[in-house]
RNA sequence: GGAGAGGUGCCAGAGUGGUCGAAUGGGACGGUCUCGAAAACCGUUGUGGGUGCAAGCUCACCGUGGGUUCGAAUCCCACCCUCUCCGCCA
């Protein structure tokens, strides 16, 4: 959701800032549906004023018991009282145009996020851990896993396609995958959280699924949607709430499964667990004030490398251009694993600070207590972080192709060893 | 699923058609007093919008959205949420 008066205020930097994500200029129409409204509201508030005073009048007329006053002045407002309701019709619905103009709008781009039309733009910043040698020629991790208790005939028969049943110990490592990301993240300060994995449409549209997105949310028979990520609900824990500065920043973790409709992606990856309609995923949230905003994008990145660095995986970090960041993004770092397999990078982990784009959209506002009596409280928007911390079957996939053996076995990495039981390699059964 | 009660400001809580943006108490903040503090006393204490250079004027908000009325926290309808009892249930 975009400031109105900012826009107002600089509406060529508005639309200039569109233009570097492909958006054509939008402020024209949003600035003349807002004179619009405030012609309105000035007439319809003026009416009322007087509506509200002649009431009072009346009131006062009664309450003397001068009916004959009452009755005269009954009338004169009833005369006026005949425009109000058109009035307030037309402030209606000129008020819903501008939300849908706003509401319907991408995130500007932060300062020195590169302009690029699609993901060939994204600029690489640098990468990480060294490429494994295979002195065969490394499978790509599907082929691998329907030897180790991969089933997606059994997930077909059970749910259709994108869907996955994983069995044995390849089951235990992909809960162990899981169990270490968070246990990870809870140790290095992230608040372990538990979140609905349904949300009604208000939560969906504060993150921006909705009302843009729908077709990509699993819809319930009751008008709830199934979360993407837990960032939907991890980031409306804060929704319509004023929040104390002194509070900030929260930094938040669960691990949910996730649901996407995958809609428009038919076709795409339609081999393996690299995009299912349901997956797991750890997600890092971030609420804080605009001053830390820029040192928490960097502490939340720092926690999802370590992830990667942590087991080992190979991955390199991407700065997205304008063109390939998502809606509600000022500025994105995608991690992505090296599969060997595929011979290529593959995200695994999207980083994305939000600025107030967001908190506008849930109401989040801060509170800054004013010391004196002088020093007016003042109240703006939070800003809010997410990034995956990562997601759990992309990991398992990463771990698969870059620990294969040429036995055909995968060696398990030392750090999951806590959680595997004695379990230190899948052999294919 | 059935029956009932209720949602008011930071909190508690009054208010069932008019001067109520809202009594009262508590909290918080500022001040007086004090060496300092406590107590006491005085004062302040919501958000969003329109208009205006400004001072100011003004509109909306008592769960949410509609409606009735000259006028709604108060009456009507729908929805959301909370609580109690019964039933069912991991």
């Amino acid at each position: 959701m975009h400031d109105i008066r900012a826009i107002r205020t600089n509406p060529t930097a508005f639309d200039a800032a569109l233009a570097r994500r492909g958006v054509s200029s939008a402020s024209p129409a949003i600035l003349a549906a807002d004179s619009a409204l405030r012609a309105v509201q000035t007439e319809l508030q003026a009416a009322l004023a007087r509506r509200n005073s002649l009431s009072k009048d009346i009131g006062q007329a009664r309450a003397k018991g001068d009916a004959t006053t009452a009755e005269a002045l009954t009338a004169d407002v009833a005369a006026l009282k005949a425009r109000v309701p058109a009035l307030e019709a037309e402030e209606r619905t000129a008020q819903a145009d501008i939300e849908a103009m706003l509401a319907s709008l991408p995130n500007l781009p932060a300062d020195g996020v590169p302009d690029g039309a699609d993901e060939s733009g994204n600029r690489e910043q640098a990468r990480f851990g060294s490429l494994p040698a295979f002195t065969f020629p490394p499978l790509e991790h599907d082929t691998l896993a329907l030897k180790f208790g991969y089933d997606p005939e059994a997930a077909a028969r059970i749910a259709g396609a994108r869907f996955a049943v994983l069995s044995g110990p390849l089951a235990r490592l992909h809960r162990a995958l899981a169990q270490f990301m968070l246990d990870a993240q809870v140790s290095a300060g992230w608040q372990e959280t538990m979140v609905p994995l349904l949300v009604r449409a208000e939560a969906a549209f504060g993150t921006g699924q909705l009302p843009k997105f729908e077709d990509d949310l699993f819809k319930t028979s009751d008008g709830r949607y199934l979360i993407p990520t837990a960032e939907v609900s991890l980031t409306n824990l804060v929704r319509e709430q004023t929040l104390e500065s002194e509070t900030l920043p929260l930094r938040l973790t669960a691990l949910t499964p996730c649901f996407r409709s995958e809609a428009g992606s038919a076709g795409r990856d339609t081999r393996g667990l690299i995009r299912q309609h349901q997956f797991e995923k750890v997600e890092l949230v971030t609420i804080c004030t605009p001053d830390q905003a820029e040192a928490e994008h960097a502490h939340m990145l720092a926690s999802a490398e370590a992830i990667l660095t942590a087991l080992g995986l190979p991955f390199r970090r991407m700065l997205l251009c304008t063109g390939d960041m998502g809606f509600t993004a000022r500025r994105t770092f995608d991690l992505e694993v090296w599969l060997p397999g595929q011979n290529s990078y593959r995200e695994i982990s999207s980083i994305s600070w939000c600025g107030d784009f967001q908190a506008r959209r849930m109401n989040t506002r801060l509170k800054t207590r004013p010391k004196t009596q002088s020093e007016k409280g003042t109240t703006g928007f939070a800003h809010t972080l997410n990034g995956s911390g990562l997601a759990v079957g992309r990991t398992l996939v990463a771990v698969l192709e870059n620990y294969q053996q040429a036995d055909g076995s995968v060696i398990i990495p030392e750090v999951l060893s806590p959680y595997m039981a004695g379990i230190t390699r899948l052999e294919p059964r």
